[in-house]
RNA sequence: GCGAUUGUGGUGUAAUGGCAGCAUGAAAGUCUGUGGCACUUUAGGCGAGAGUUCGAUUCUCUCCUAUCGCC
């Protein structure tokens, strides 16, 4: 299911394999929340190199619903993308004002934004509705703390989310008992615990007990210090078995991503590359480029002269920056296939990196460029 | 030519005899496990002149501007 290739230090790159499909990490995999990445086709996606992607259980929950999705073959032949489908419980959303109500020991009640309808969310629920829209990647049901909650309000999400995860894995189980060989689905466990190592030292421990087909670090990215994240990535990434993927979730920049990838993860999601691509922040070879600054106006250049991606190949800044500050579709789909196009490549890059060896040497340019 | 009405940031609009507000546009920044939803900061204005008043963007007068009507 997933073998370790080449290894650099603690960086390492691999192999995951789910049935027919498969990708090699460390990857980077871009928000299809709704079962499409904004802006972005399918074929874009694969043109791109995008191995993967994640959408949400509880946002296709809502609309069209599980039941639909599984009549047309699962979500990957309902997008028709051939890569690896990963899907979110919805745990995040406990942070989104318009579809939370509130959560206790038993699950989670969510409201649908559009009817208003009251839905209870219980674990068991969850894992059913994320086979049924037939990912190749399932993820417990977790509570997330923020960065802004007490010590003692992230323990009490430590131990909400070790108890979902008991029942997320036992009903897991129960449902693959009936799945077909080939249609066998993957489960993550999530770990939290804020900025405190004892606290990411228990979720761990709790959520490795329970043995998960791969591991996420979640609850970072939300605004504490840089470097309170990576301690806690690194902290809890030594009580995780060597053998299984490691999901940090929610991150990030590029800064980020290869420092997590020198402290041994596999994959990555984030909603940053596109949503700056909307909103005018890009990715390039030098840095970042704010293409609403007044002097890409008249800029006949590409967004990256070093870059090989068709809108860098055919497309001005002054163009793409017009039709964002149109906000039409046509400048966030450039600038949304760019930024994409970045990430990947630069995900690239670092296996090829790992691969021959010179993985910190290429971390360190690249940190250099994108100091933040 | 005469009469009426009008004039407030680039644009569109409030309020007021005592610190001129809002929206949008502009300039720059933020964005991390739905969203095309957004957020932060900065710059920018009382048509001109005179008078009344402690004090006028506000009241009065003259001029200018624009719109409408009349000859």
């Amino acid at each position: 299911m997933f073998k370790i290739i080449a290894r650099d230090g603690k960086a390492r790159t691999g192999v995951l394999k789910i049935g027919k499909k498969k990708a090699e990490t460390p990857f980077f995999m871009p928000v299809s929340s709704n079962s499409a990445v904004r802006f972005i086709s399918t074929e874009d996606l694969e043109e791109i190199g995008i191995k993967a992607t994640i959408s949400n259980a509880f946002i296709l929950h809502l609309r069209p619903g599980e039941k639909i999705i599984r009549k047309i073959g699962g979500i990957g032949k309902f997008m028709n993308f051939s890569g690896i489908n990963v899907t979110d419980s919805g745990g995040f959303q406990m942070y989104s004002k318009e579809i939370f109500i509130s959560s206790s020991n038993k699950g989670v009640i969510f409201k649908n934004p559009a009817s208003g309808e009251k839905i209870f969310m219980t674990p068991e629920k969850d894992m059913k509705i994320q086979l049924d829209i037939g990912s190749e990647i399932a993820m417990c049901l977790d509570s997330m703390p923020l960065f802004s909650h007490s010590k003692k309000e992230i323990e009490e999400a430590v131990r909400k989310t070790t108890l979902w995860a008991g029942r997320c894995k036992k009903e897991h189980d129960k449902l693959q008992k009936k799945q077909q060989k080939e249609n066998k689905q993957l489960l993550f466990g999530i770990m939290q615990g804020g900025i405190y190592p004892d606290l990411r030292e228990k979720s761990a421990e709790d959520i490795v007990k329970l043995n998960f087909d791969g591991y996420s670090i979640g609850g970072l990215g939300l605004g504490e210090p840089r470097e309170k994240q990576y301690q806690a990535v690194e902290f809890q990434k030594k009580f995780i078995p060597e053998n299984k993927p490691v999901y940090l979730m929610g991150i990030g920049t590029p800064s980020e991503i290869l420092e997590a990838i020198s402290l041994g993860v596999d994959m990555f999601d984030s909603r940053l590359p596109t949503q700056n691509a909307r909103r005018g922040t890009l990715f390039t070879s030098k840095g970042k480029l704010r293409i609403f600054n007044s002097r890409y106006k008249t800029d006949k250049k590409p967004i990256d002269e070093n870059c090989g991606c068709f809108v860098c190949r055919n497309y001005s800044r002054a163009f793409i920056r017009h039709h964002l500050k149109e906000q039409s579709g046509t400048g966030r789909r450039l600038a949304t296939y760019h930024n994409l196009y970045y990430l990947s490549n630069l995900m690239k890059d670092a296996r090829n990196a790992i691969k021959k060896k010179k993985f910190s040497e290429f971390k360190k340019k690249i940190q250099k460029i994108y100091q933040d």
